[in-house]
DNA sequence: AAGAGATACTTGCAAAAAGCAAGTAATCCT
DNA sequence: AGGATTACTTGCTTTTTGCAAGTATCTCTT
């Protein structure tokens, strides 16, 4: 079976960040503080498609771009991340404020909606606000700019 | 954080094994058809103790024998097994019946109250039957029975 | 139109982890 | 007493991961 998916460091974590952080693109992922090696991060996305979990289209505006997005199968993963993160918000000290992962914990089920829901309507808002979307300023623009 | 049970092929699957499956030793791990190697299976173990989700205690009648048992930090695992499973039957060929998936998937909270209630009471009865529960009959002792 | 910068990778090598086969110590069974 | 069972450990090979650097397009600025 393809449940390697739940045998690896960073596969998780990227269907994480594509579902509850925004994240679209390498840079994305490459600049988020994860600390994944590139090489790493290529291999995980080409395999995430080839299990049919994640897919790949190439940006409209800008052709150097590529756009990541989680498919049905991989958005049909959102309980289990939700399970996990309150499972880690109960026994670990993590940097979930405990009151929002009770709540979250109590409407299991509307925020698993919600998540659907900002995925189907490409609602890039970041459903856990506490993690960071992704840079949107990028580096020497940033400078540039201040 | 020590999320790291998430990030290994081998953690939570044996987890699952304690939970489900009713393993409660090394010898059940060793010989269930995993594949795990010993070294790793020792190495697991221990991990899995130090972070809190399995306790080890000498077995009473055999002092050989360990026992393996999940903690209450360790059973709280059992939603996201279950979502594991329920995703993992969903969209893989899995040995996983469909319409008892179907099913777990309708009662969630009820399958893991049972789950709870047979590790409280110290059930050894697998929850999941098609999974198969740790071998009974030693090797050579069915060797000379037959 | 040209050069600087951005994006999504690949490549080569070192370090860490996993896997395999064999061995060991304590205990049990007859 | 002697063989079997259980729970490991040890030494070595193979695989995976991580790091630093490089490359091929494409875009943006001047």
């Amino acid at each position: 079976m393809a449940l390697e998916v739940f045998g690896d460091r960073w596969s998780l974590l990227i269907v994480r960040d594509l579902m509850v952080r925004g994240f679209r693109t390498f840079y994305d992922f490459e600049n988020s503080g994860e600390g994944i090696a590139t090489n790493i991060l290529a291999d995980r996305l080409r395999r995430l498609c080839e299990a049919g979990i994640v897919e790949r289209e190439p940006d409209e505006k800008d052709r150097r771009r590529m756009n990541y997005r989680l498919t049905e199968k991989g958005i049909d993963l959102a309980p289990v991340l939700l399970e996990m993160l309150i499972w880690g918000a109960r026994h670990e000290p993590s940097g979930a404020p405990c009151e929002v992962i009770a709540e979250m914990a109590k409407n299991r089920d509307a925020l698993v909606e919600e998540t659907r829901r900002r995925w189907r309507e490409r609602d890039p808002r970041p459903i856990l606000p506490w993690l960071g979307g992704p840079q949107l300023v990028r580096k020497k623009r940033a400078a540039r700019n201040s």
